[in-house]
DNA sequence: TCCGTTACGGTTGAC
DNA sequence: TAGTCAACCGTAACG
């Protein structure tokens, strides 16, 4: 069943619960489900009835920032709840899910959001109460969740991107070596070869395709130098340093618990386990995320060309997930940005009034939220019957904003203690073995991705 | 009712 | 510069 509201020019589709629109379930096989799913696409992604509460305007939060029209929605997604206009288009957007809440298809929720799940689940609320609470779907809290207690990082992973090659000169060279030795070798042998010479490593080793690839197109003519060879000698390199790019660059691999969760004052905390999925260069580092880098290029701490780079990356990403933490003046120590968003994310008279001020905000500066993300928080968070309806949150009694640090150490249950000194550097820890998936740590400060005050008192 | 899992449609960024 | 690809996202639905 759907339905479109209309409201003068603007107007959208907004659709009822599965529960009235796929009837009872067809149980049973993948088969079936799948065909389920096909027969009914999904009638209730673009809204719910709880949407209908929501107020029209998703725009960004206040102050000159509000945007003062909100058009229907954007041509490529006339589903959704978005939010249009000439400021809207750029800025905002977004959709209401059947919990009432908004978020932006494709995009990751606001660190607040993910670190308030993260909170709540550390208090001991069961993940379907978060979800209530935040109007988060209950697979991303448990999505967040098992995330968090995986990697210690309620970030979310980098999006986009490619990872880094693996057939870097110095492999090429070696294939090529190899090749040459032996005319007759095959590829799989050559990628042994790689494995036992240590040239690479397990994660980093070319495929037997690409080393059959890297035979076929530069190694072609085994008499001649290749153009590649012959153009450049690349400079005498370790293994590809894969560790460098996905490794957990932990102090010590038996020290899990190297790294506390937060501080009480630290809250920028700065130690901490955040980790990243990805390392290798990305807008969504953690570091570009919080403007880590901006720290660490005033403090000298990243320099010479890496920090021109990074500072491209922030530029990148100003536009949607990248902070873009100016090197100004910070205000208690927090970035001027930050305490917008923190505005723009207090909770209002919603479900999450309890939490409201439990945390700073979102680390997104509201810029950067594409409206929905900076929408206010009543308005991020749908308006609707206060969950749970007509009850102090247990919350409450604990936590206050500005106190998340003091309160919150985020002391992994399955990890050590929290350490109350603050840490000013970013420290890494040592979550896990560096892996495939790439998750790399960076500091807690990084914790939550969020430039959490520092709860100073 | 809860929750882990997964298909899906979407965004992003490197190539 | 546009297209492709593969990563990621959160939601909705299944079991």
């Amino acid at each position: 069943m759907k339905f479109t509201l209309g409201l003068g020019s603007r107007a959208w589709s907004v659709s009822w619960g599965r529960a009235a629109v796929i009837g009872p379930r067809a149980g049973g096989s993948a088969l079936g489900r799948g065909a389920q799913r096909f027969c009914s696409p999904r009638p209730a992604r673009r809204g719910s009835r709880l949407s209908r509460a929501l107020p029209l305007c998703l725009s960004r939060g206040g102050g000159d920032r509000a945007l003062p029209d909100c058009a229907g929605p954007s041509p490529g997604r006339p589903g959704a709840r978005q939010l249009a206009g000439p400021r809207a288009m750029e800025q905002t957007y977004g959709e209401v899910n059947q919990l009432g809440g908004v978020f932006v298809n494709g995009r990751p929720l606001p660190n607040a959001i993910r670190l308030r799940i993260v909170e709540l689940a550390q208090l001991g609320i069961r993940p379907c109460d978060i979800s209530r609470q935040l109007r988060v779907s209950h697979g991303c809290v448990s999505k967040i969740l098992a995330r968090y207690n995986e990697t210690g990082s309620i970030l979310p992973g980098a999006i986009g991107g490619s990872k880094p090659r693996v057939t870097t000169p110095n492999v090429v060279k070696h294939i090529r070596d190899y090749k040459q030795g032996d005319p007759g070798i095959f590829a799989w042998e050559i990628r042994d070869r790689l494995l036992a010479d240590g040239v690479c490593d397990k994660y980093n080793v070319p495929s037997v395709s690409s080393i059959s690839r890297i035979l076929r197109n530069k190694i072609g003519s085994l008499a001649q130098p290749g153009p590649y060879e012959a153009s450049k000698q690349p400079p005498p390199q370790p293994a590809l340093p894969y560790n460098h790019i996905y490794q957990y660059p932990y102090p010590s691999p038996v020290s899990p618990t190297g790294a506390k969760m937060g501080s009480h004052h630290g809250v920028p905390a700065t130690a901490g386990h955040v980790s990243i999925p990805r390392s290798w260069p990305s807008a969504h580092s953690v570091s570009n995320i919080l403007g880590i880098r901006t720290f660490m290029e005033q403090t000298g701490a990243l320099a010479g060309s890496e920090g021109a780079t990074y500072s491209a990356k922030m530029e990148d990403w100003a536009s949607v997930n990248r902070t873009a933490f100016p090197a100004t003046p910070a205000v208690n120590g927090l970035d001027k940005p930050a305490l917008e968003a923190d505005i723009k994310y207090t909770q209002s008279a919603s479900g999450l009034s309890a939490v409201g001020g439990f945390l700073p905000a979102c680390a997104y500066p509201a810029s950067n939220q594409h409206g929905v993300y900076s929408a206010p928080a009543g308005g991020y968070l749908a308006p609707g019957p206060p969950w749970p309806p007509a009850q102090a949150s247990p919350l409450a009694p604990t936590v206050h904003g500005g106190e998340l640090a003091a309160t919150m150490t985020f002391k992994h249950p399955s990890r050590e203690a929290v350490t109350d000194t603050p840490v000013l550097l970013p420290a890494v820890t040592d979550r896990k073995p560096p892996s495939p998936g790439g998750k790399a740590p960076d500091g807690l400060s990084t914790l939550h991705g969020l430039p959490i005050p520092a709860s100073t008192s």
